[in-house]
DNA sequence: ATAGTTTATGCAATCGATTGCATAAACTAT
DNA sequence: ATAGTTTATGCAATCGATTGCATAAACTAT
């Protein structure tokens, strides 16, 4: 309960701002304890050299101070860096904020991760433009790895970036004549699963929502026919819309869809977000799901099972992807080669997709 | 397209694992410039002194080896620092991973604001029941100041925290003897508005789910007994439940509920999460929304609109909450001593309280 | 008592940057 | 030609830690 700090020097007693106020280090520590710093490095970092009764009276010292080292000196004269950069990257047309909740879940097992293994995270927002201000997290010291969530169309730029050597790891599907390294789902198993789930279901007129030019969505649409042909249903390119990932995604490709005048009588929607505001949407028009509009969406993210209906969707494996990231980035860090790695989907059937 | 690096040992090119290749720094430019480093330390700020051929040189010498300034290094010179800290406490017990999707969203509006201002950040899960690890964030130097997204209880140990000046502001409610500073949205109003709008639909016996030991939720709980009080309808205190924010809170609060056998034709929810889980189980058990039972939650988070039925909810400004929560920390590591934010909030109806 | 060993501590260099001061080179004025 | 001024650059100290090496003090063996 002592009220007073300990005052070292004869300075006036002023008011202080915080950032006048001089931040204890060692050398505060060092002269309190009447000893020098090495000895007070060696007592913190519990080194056998230094006699115990010292070490127990420096670190007393230390804790009733809330002395606590500075950990950028100390990273400086160790060479070493316990921090790893997370990007999202946001596209500046459309200012689109970290919006998709699966994004935003993703984030929070990769900071579970991180935690789990004693490093810190640093979030940052890149304008998708200008994906170099990734790399220069890596190139100024700041971090020893980044994890990009979100491969958008930024193929080229992540291959220079793996080029220079930038230790990162890429949230996303693999494309031939890829550099970097990514992690994600099983997005063709996940695309054939789904569309084999509606066509187990009696559906034949399968509807796809989603924006082939984006690598996860094209391999999710190769599962898509890849399901079609297996079961002998004919595909159909006018059942197809590339909905963007947006808040109004959905809706817009549903009124495209019946603008069409083509038959359908079940979805499968790359998002679960784009499958909620197409239920939605279809409701409006006066289609039920799952009577008329069996859907199944992608994600699982968390409202998927609170929504109504609840949501059919391919689960993609939340917390093993933030593990799988935060390892491969610090494997990658320590100089390592890693293969991308492929994580499993899984169906997860509830009654929107009902039969 | 130059694709061998600039060699400057005669090592032999045998491969390097990241972690051993030396990371350029400024007394490799300095030698392949034939320079000193405070010459190219000049250049590189641009400062007068140096000419401008030099200058030039210099520049387009670090750029195509993709030199950047080394930011530790830097910082501890220049005893500066452009991070802050954001802790989202987790509860240990429950093993509660950042679910709430609010909570997501309140992070990414802080990233926007941090950004927008060229700020770092540091993001960090800390255990609930040791919050000090939040103000060694700011002891060891990692942060100017911390963000605390989450009150909860622990009011004594973040006061602990702001009497020894840790630059901490907290997303919360205001609470007597409280020497932390917090930014919040107005609950008292964002409870009587809420209360206010299913009265004046005609709803007499309005149950409230939440857990009143929260601050937040304790003046939520005070602007619904105001409103009840001005439209004098009597409290009847068998219609309030203690309901936690977790998945299972709205639906266990509503078996309590019914068990009571009480009447009810209208609930205010403290979360959207919340409000949706009631509504679900609410319709498994025959009672529809809105009609036999009108509902409000709190939040307003993306999926608000896109539930079924629409979630009538009380917004609480995210953007604006991301700016102030930034600018108070920002003030408070200048030193600045700043009063509490309380941000207004507003009442968005949909159809799950229409009449 | 003296030399050798053990124990505990401090000096000084170092991590990768910045900057006050000194100074060499180029220019200007007489 | 010489002194004074301007321009451009480098030396060396510094930020807050760590650690190899040197060394003083205490102890042990003869």
């Amino acid at each position: 309960m002592s009220k007073s700090p300990v005052s070292t020097t004869s300075t006036p007693s002023h008011t202080v701002s915080a950032s006048e106020q001089k931040r204890l280090q060692m050398a505060d520590i060092a002269r309190l304890a009447g000893v020098s710093t090495s000895t007070v490095s060696r007592a913190l970092n519990k080194s056998p050299l230094i006699n115990e009764e010292t070490r127990n009276r420096i670190e007393q010292l230390a804790r009733s101070l809330n002395y606590s080292i500075n950990v950028g000196a100390q990273n400086l004269r160790l060479k070493q860096n316990r921090t790893v950069a997370v990007v999202v990257p946001f596209d500046s047309t459309s200012r689109q904020h970290l919006s998709d909740p699966f994004f935003l879940s993703i984030l929070g097992s990769i900071a579970d991760a991180l935690t789990a293994k004693g490093f810190d995270m640093l979030l940052t927002r890149v304008d998708a433009e200008e994906l170099d201000a990734a790399a220069q997290l890596f190139d100024t010291g700041r971090a020893i790895g980044v994890i990009l969530i979100g491969q958008w169309r930024h193929h080229d730029q992540l291959n220079q970036m793996a080029a220079r050597r930038v230790p990162i790891v890429v949230w996303g599907a693999q494309i031939p004549q890829q550099l970097y390294v990514t992690v994600g789902s099983d997005n063709v198993a996940g695309g054939f699963l789904a569309t084999e789930h509606l066509l187990l279901n009696q559906r034949r007129r399968i509807a796809f929502f989603g924006d082939t030019q984006l690598p996860e969505v094209a391999d999710r649409f190769q599962g898509y026919q890849k399901a079609l042909q297996q079961y002998q249903i004919p595909f159909d390119p006018d059942l197809v819309l590339p909905a963007v990932f947006t808040e109004e995604g959905g809706r817009a490709a549903v009124a495209e869809l019946l603008a069409r005048d083509v038959r359908f009588d079940a979805l499968f929607a790359c998002s679960d977000l784009l499958a909620m505001t197409a239920i939605n949407s279809f409701r409006e028009r006066g289609l039920t799901t799952p009577q008329e509009v069996a859907v199944v969406g992608y994600d699982d993210i968390e409202l998927a099972r609170y929504f109504h209906p609840p949501l059919s969707t391919i689960r993609q494996p939340l917390v093993a992807a933030g593990e799988a990231l935060v390892a491969t980035v610090l494997a990658m860090a320590d100089g390592q080669a890693l293969p991308p790695v492929l994580l499993s989907t899984e169906l997860v059937v509830r009654q929107s997709s009902a039969t």
